[in-house]
DNA sequence: TCAATTGTTCAAAAATATCGAACAATGAAA
DNA sequence: TTTCATTGTTCGATATTTTTGAACAATTGA
């Protein structure tokens, strides 16, 4: 398997950062790992096909939200908190704050 | 023609506001309407197709990040910074100042 | 009335997302 | 060691979105 591609935090994009998290699964994914801590992809449940759900991980994992790691079997996966707030200071608590399920559990880490 | 659908504050949803600003030509209308104030269509230029542009509006329309009013033979459109700032505060500025070319320019209203 | 301007709508082409099936990598069990 | 199960990626096909040019509608001014 062809090694994970991450962006440095210079070449993360605002509109990347946008697209990946304009989407109802996607957003759900980087709400789990805001509220659960690192996850592997399998901790994220829903209706769509597991292909398409690993796309949804490659999505985020590029646009330099999150960090996927081996682990075993599995992938683990960290929401890149840091590495967001230096790029773009406030923007991922201002997302976090106003997220559907996440209005009133969510506290910065 | 018909005439526009906006959504009201309630209607308006996370995704659906993160993915209209997720394109880097539907963020720089953005950043227009932020920082010159209300806009026809027609102030936006880019080597898009005016249709796609046209789409775009529409795409910024939906989710409810501008509003589109008849002005004579334009439209114009505003940016909804108190419905937005009423739905997800602190979103949109969030937003602004951590966009490309608005890093030191922007300010709220 | 005629022409110019602005932006929308339509249908086709191009690009992207989703899916199921096959594959690769790892670890555990036999 | 040889299976077997688990996790997630990759591939090719299908479905959905985007983009485009051309045609259209609405308005204004000559």
């Amino acid at each position: 398997m062809k090694p994970f591609y991450h962006p440095t935090v210079e070449q993360i994009t605002l509109t990347g950062v946008l697209y990946a998290l304009g989407d109802p699964a996607r957003i759900e994914i980087v709400e789990l790992l805001a509220k659960q801590g690192d996850q592997p992809c399998s901790a994220f449940s829903c209706d769509l096909a597991k292909s398409t759900v690993s796309h949804h991980f490659k999505i985020l994992r590029e646009s330099g939200v999150i960090y996927s790691r081996k682990s075993g079997t599995q992938h683990l996966n960290s929401l890149r908190r840091e590495d967001l707030n230096a790029r773009f200071p406030g923007l991922l608590d201002a997302i976090l704050s106003n997220c559907c399920s996440e209005q009133a559990s969510y506290s910065s880490p």
